[in-house]
DNA sequence: TGTAAAGCTTCTAGTTACTGGAAGGTCAAG
DNA sequence: CTTGACCTTCCAGTAACTAGAAGCTTTACA
């Protein structure tokens, strides 16, 4: 049984973060000692790992609930966490295709512009339009 | 001189959005009527449209002021317009590579998952390491 | 044994950039 | 004269934490 802070470490998130998910019931610890610490075992401590991870691929808290229900449910169907998978595949394309084109109006005006002393300035040309 | 309705729609920005940036004074109206309603001018309609250029590029709401000072002000530098979108231009190529990595090793899980009703489940497996 | 540091608790509030809704005043049309 | 579309302010909620305060408990060391 480790108290939060060991519990932290082990899952390398910070306190502040495994306590919140025990708020918000993400990820709760296995009961409470004498004095009220949060006691976690093994098992929630690969759920805080599990959850990290799955947060670190960009899903949603509310993602990582139903991703942390399908990873404990041994009944569960790859098709589900397939369909969410692929959901947040399109969504990573969208986000890329958009930063790209980003990139390259921002960049465009960037080389444009002097970025000297004189107000001309073709990237506050840009932006205004 | 627009109401903020009209502002909102020349600017093509939701209304509840202009009354926030005069909120925050991003951009403030140029006066009131007699009954209280905010009225803008084409300055402040362009600075609007300008504001609602920056942010799809992704500024912050505090670059955008900074953006908009050195817009409105003559005198300004280019030196300074492009340090910021400089400084903005890494920020977009540092969030294009962490989606690309992404991209490749969300792709890589779900392609190794029959995505069928079998509990056995790559992205799962990935996912829990 | 005293005490200081570290770690735990709860609670509140701040972050970013809006967005939604309630309660109520104003204005133009039919 | 009333209906609907505006406008006002203010309050609360969003996502996912993060910071800080006030106050326990436990551990380490002189």
């Amino acid at each position: 049984m480790y108290t939060i802070g060991d519990a932290a470490k082990a899952a390398n998130l910070p306190t502040k973060t495994v306590r919140y998910y025990a708020d918000i019931d993400l990820v709760s610890p296995s009961g409470r000692s004498d004095n009220g610490y949060r006691l976690y075992s093994d098992k929630e401590i690969n759920k805080l790992i599990f959850a990290r991870r799955a947060r670190s691929f960009g899903f949603s808290v509310q993602e990582c609930r139903e991703l942390l229900d399908l990873y404990e449910n041994r009944d569960r169907s790859s098709r589900d966490v397939k369909a969410i998978a692929l959901h947040r595949l399109t969504e990573i394309e969208e986000k890329l295709r958009e930063l790209q084109s980003l990139h390259g109006e921002l960049s465009y005006l960037a080389e444009a512009c002097n970025g000297d002393d004189r107000p001309d300035c073709p990237i506050i040309n840009g932006l205004a339009k």
